[in-house]
Formats: structure tokens, C-alpha cells, sequence
DNA sequence: GTTGAATCTGACATTCACGTCAGATTCTAC
DNA sequence: GTAGAATCTGACGTGAATGTCAGATTCAAC
């Protein structure tokens, strides 16, 4: 498969797949010609795999450096490759929790806000500013209820 | 408060809080010379909810769009900046799925890793290819046990 | 064989959240 | 007042993951 019909069935651009190729990160054999990539078709999961981890917010050197342990039959288990694993391991816990946090009190916030609209609305398109005030030292996206 | 003491009571970086207010995420008041920033000592809960949001992969555009909802009286409620909340709303579920998901595979991994270190270590610090063979395209990061 | 689509390499452009540096001003301590 | 620390503005630098464009080549269809 070439490069374009990876890139359709991965919903990636072209420009992302030379670039992960570039990184290490995914391999590629030539044409006959040499002219142009041909891909296997594993590499439809190895791209969607490599796109779950950028979106997790890992680096490509980070994943780099996870590969070796995903994909070859002698990996390269150094006691550095398994340390950035806990590393990242640590780091996408903390992550979880500041999100499920920011989450939560966008839900906060969200809510306060519907049912604001919903009570009382002007024809500008605003909140009416009809219950207690806020002041500016309210500040935190804590609404209490 | 000015500005050198808020980053250290906040641990960012005095560039960092420029920018913030350069963003409009931050606001000030200049000494009687004019010369200097002079913080409320809000900023301080105000600069952690904004690194907790950057955190947490938003945008400076998307923590504008969503401050005045925090912390003004009569807060510009419009249909789209509630829009733009359930928006990041969604796309932090999707994003704390994603990277639980890359965590527990990433545990997988290490577990496999640690085992395969403690059971089998030859003098250059790499796994010995003891155990069935694992082929190229079993890519992917679940690991077997 | 010719046209048009796809692909190639290589390079420069872009966005974002900062880092860094220069040169000027202001504050703090003695 | 004077030295040294802190701050200012303004500008350019950075790194990561792309976007984009130019000019050349190659492939697929007619």
C-alpha cells in the first residue's frame, strides 16, 4: 500500500507519515522502482498506535524509546528504556488526575451556566446578572451551588 | 505582590506570567511609577488554575473563552462559549480514555519488561531472547502474558 | 504517448508556550 | 548617592509536530 492510501486509512496526513518514518517510528520498503514508499498493512495499526501515544502526549523520542520494547523479538530492555516507561507510567497518572479535576469543574461550570441561560436570559444573548453577585476574588472554577 | 515573588509562590517562571497577561488570563495593576507589575494576591489561586488548565491541554484561547464564565458578575454566557466548554469537556473525556488506556498498556509493558530483567539479564544489560519469538507484526502494545 | 494524479525530496513557514538576551529603568540597602 | 537586585520592553530563539510549496519523477488511464 503507498503512502497516500495509508495516510486515507489512518485519517493522517501524508506529510505526518514521512515525518514518522523520519522519527524511527514506522518502516517502510521501496517500490521497485525506488521511487516510491510501500507500506505493509500493519502498518494501519502501528500508525493508529503511534497517534494514540502522541495524543497521550508522548514525545517521538519517548516513543522511540518504547518501541524496541513493542516490537522486536530481542528488545533492548535497558534499565534506562524500562526507567523512562515508569517515568511516563508516573506521568500520564498525574495527568489523568489534572484532567479528570479540570473536567469536573468545567461540569461545574457548565452547569451553572445552562441553567442560567435557561432561567433568564436578555435579548443580548447574556446572562442576566439577577442572583448573587461574584466577586472578582471568587476567582477558581469552583461554583458552588 | 510583584511579579518576581508571584513566580515563586508559583513556581512558573516570571516570563511564563507575561505571558499569561499578555493573554488576557492575567491582569495587573502598575506601581504608582508605572513602572512595575503589582499582582493582587489572587493571582496566585489564579495562576494555578491557569497552569492546571494548560495542564490539562488547553489552549490560551480556550482559557479566555472560558475565564469570563469564572470570574465576572455578569459572565458573557453566550450560546458559543458554553458550546466551547461542553466542547473541552468532551474532548478531555476522550482525551483521559486515550491516555488510560496507553497507561495500562504501558504498565503491561513494564511488568513484561521487569520480568523478563529479573528472570534473564546477560552482561550487557539486555534481555536474552529466551521466551517465544515474538514476529514484527505482532506490533501493537498489549503483551501477552 | 500524453495527460493528470500521486509521490518524491528539500526547504522554509507556522503555532504555542515559553527561554533568553540586550539595554534601559527603578527599587532597595547601605 | 551609589552599588546591586529586580523589573521593564522588545525582540529573536527554540522544539515539536506538522503545513505548505517548488520542482522533479513516476504511476495509472486513455
Amino acid at each position: 500500500m503507498r503512502i497516500g492510501e495509508l495516510a486515507r486509512l489512518t485519517g493522517s496526513s501524508v506529510r505526518s507519515l514521512r515525518y514518522y518514518e523520519e522519527q524511527g517510528l514506522l518502516d517502510s520498503q521501496r517500490a521497485d522502482s525506488g521511487a516510491h514508499r510501500v507500506f505493509h498493512a500493519d502498518a494501519v495499526d502501528r500508525v493508529r498506535l503511534l497517534r494514540q501515544l502522541y495524543s497521550a502526549g508522548l514525545s517521538s523520542k519517548v516513543i522511540a524509546s518504547i518501541l524496541p520494547c513493542v516490537d522486536t523479538p530481542s528488545p533492548e530492555l535497558t534499565e534506562e528504556s524500562i526507567a523512562i516507561m515508569q517515568a511516563e507510567y508516573a506521568r500520564l497518572g498525574e495527568q489523568m488526575a489534572a484532567i479528570a479535576d479540570t473536567r469536573d469543574q468545567l461540569h461545574h461550570l457548565i452547569d451553572h451556566a445552562t441553567r442560567h441561560l435557561a432561567a433568564d436570559v436578555d435579548p443580548a444573548g447574556r446572562c442576566a446578572d439577577t442572583d448573587r453577585a461574584r466577586t472578582h476574588s471568587d476567582s477558581g472554577l469552583a461554583v458552588t451551588p
